[in-house]
DNA sequence: GATATCTCTAGGCACATCCTATGGACATCC
DNA sequence: GGATGTCCATAGGATGTGCCTAGAGATATC
């Protein structure tokens, strides 16, 4: 056991998905798999539950997550004691407002554990070096660096009568009370078909939406990230696919802080898959 | 930075020798020096003043000893989450009393961690399976595998006047209040020369005789490795040279338990430096 | 002057880790 | 119903890192 295996653990455990923990990790699928093999069997349990859709975390690695994670602080931190904040280039980076707080931060690392770099997060109207958005919200000059799309889904309180049904249409929608999200980059498209009836609330963030939800004031539309990680709350795939691609956007005019460049290369190496001419190390 | 770096940097630390460590973590010295090299400058800082005869901590090291050591602890802590208390052997192994705890308890680590024994430790005069004395305690059907030597040292008090000099000689103490240590392995030799006066007062423990000198009752002569870790007390070589030898003892006719085996194997391996013919691994 | 101790460097070997490629098992989509 | 996409596991090959031996250099001790 080391720590590097611990953070490939965390890194499983929060994404429920070997593939794209190994993307957060900048590594193959294969290394993650056989690295949580091998923690497997040198804590004797079994950690996650292989299905066919993704992993589920055991009551073991619940427990385990736990001073793994802290492990890792502990780890990070010690590394920084004696580093100096001394010239530091502050990269602001603008962050929609309906990302999954966990995944991002994670997604961050590489910059915030570089004692260089102070990291300012901001709303992704503001002026920033760099921002994570949906592709939608891309602009003209902005180059974009995909990172993951997701699903939106329905999340409804969980004794709603449609958590009986499997998949939800526009149809069993109609009459329900929505809660909408006003800072939804979406709403243009939810907007039609919303505008027809009254909206239960209107939520001013993703947390204040998912409250509303468990407290039974009526279902809201959001992307898989929200919804997962947030209890008292049923989760349905909606009929209609809407999807939305999440990456990083950054201005193709401008030039890039070293450290934003050595992020993007990161995330460039990875994340796109070498179709026909892989584009490998050292280039 | 991972926790093998942060074990071999503890070792240094306790040992305050880069060889000695490396002994403790059975790997060879030059393994020892890269890891502390690259942890330095990794962490930015120097964590040693290397000198002719070992190594110092800084004040670095002193700080990122005690995080250090607590991510380790919770590391092993981590790897014994889900390990049943099943099925184990019980060790006894006999500790002399003179023993250096902090450095014995290091050196006990590889039996401390299998899960499929239980450490019991006693004194040395009991039913043992082995035991860690002085060579000069060795039964005739014992063997013996050294471990370390050290020298013997007056311990006085930081006021004494002897701490003037850098050396003492019989001379010096011939008529100084000393300390005896009645549970000395080596009281028939120091018995000599003490019977020719009163001594100040006859401790029962190492710690006594060591909180005796600081509150300036008197002179202890005592093992290196016992007044290495005291405050309040100043420590100077004896003209006389005396060393001990300390190993671990077991039984040539009885069979040992395989955890012990495999301890003891392991201690062979590494301590028995090969001269002309090398006993390495695979064997 | 011989010996012992202690650290560092150099060169070579072996294992661990990582990669790509691929296969099997399901879902989903047209 | 076949094509496609997703996801995990395994195999085989490249690479890198850790570890070892050997020996040099420096300094105490006998």
């Amino acid at each position: 056991m080391d720590i590097r295996e611990l953070r490939y653990f965390t890194a499983v455990y929060r994404e429920r998905n070997l593939t794209a923990a190994a993307r957060t990790c900048f590594v193959s699928q294969p290394s993650i798999s056989t690295a949580i093999t091998n923690l497997e069997a040198e804590l004797g349990t079994t950690l996650f539950i292989r299905h066919k859709k993704g992993v589920a975390p055991t009551a073991s690695a619940e427990q385990f997550h736990t001073v793994a994670r802290r492990i890792i602080d502990e780890a990070d931190a010690a590394r920084k004691l004696f580093r100096k904040p001394s010239a530091r280039t502050t990269v602001t980076l603008g962050l929609m407002r309906t990302l999954d707080a966990t995944r991002t931060i994670a997604l961050l690392k590489p910059l915030t554990a570089r004692s260089d770099v102070a990291l300012r997060l901001v709303g992704c109207d503001e002026r920033t070096d760099a921002r994570i958005i949906s592709k939608s919200m891309l602009r003209d000059d902005e180059h974009f660096v995909p990172l993951w799309s997701e699903r939106y889904v329905a999340a409804l309180p969980p004794s709603h009568p449609l958590t009986l049904k499997d998949k939800l249409s526009t149809a069993d929608l109609a009459d329900v009370p929505m809660i909408d999200r006003c800072h939804c980059e979406q709403s243009a498209f939810f907007g039609r078909a919303a505008r027809r009836r009254q909206s239960a609330a209107i939520a001013q963030s993703e947390d204040w939406a998912m409250a509303l939800v468990a407290a039974g004031v009526g279902i809201a539309i959001v992307p898989e990230g929200v919804a997962k990680g947030v209890s008292d709350v049923a989760i349905r795939p909606i009929e209609v696919k809407i999807k939305r691609e999440v990456g990083l956007a950054y201005r193709a005019s401008a030039p890039l802080a070293d450290a934003l460049k050595d992020f993007v290369g990161k995330l460039q190496r990875v994340r796109a898959k070498p179709r026909n001419n892989s584009s490998r190390r050292h280039d």
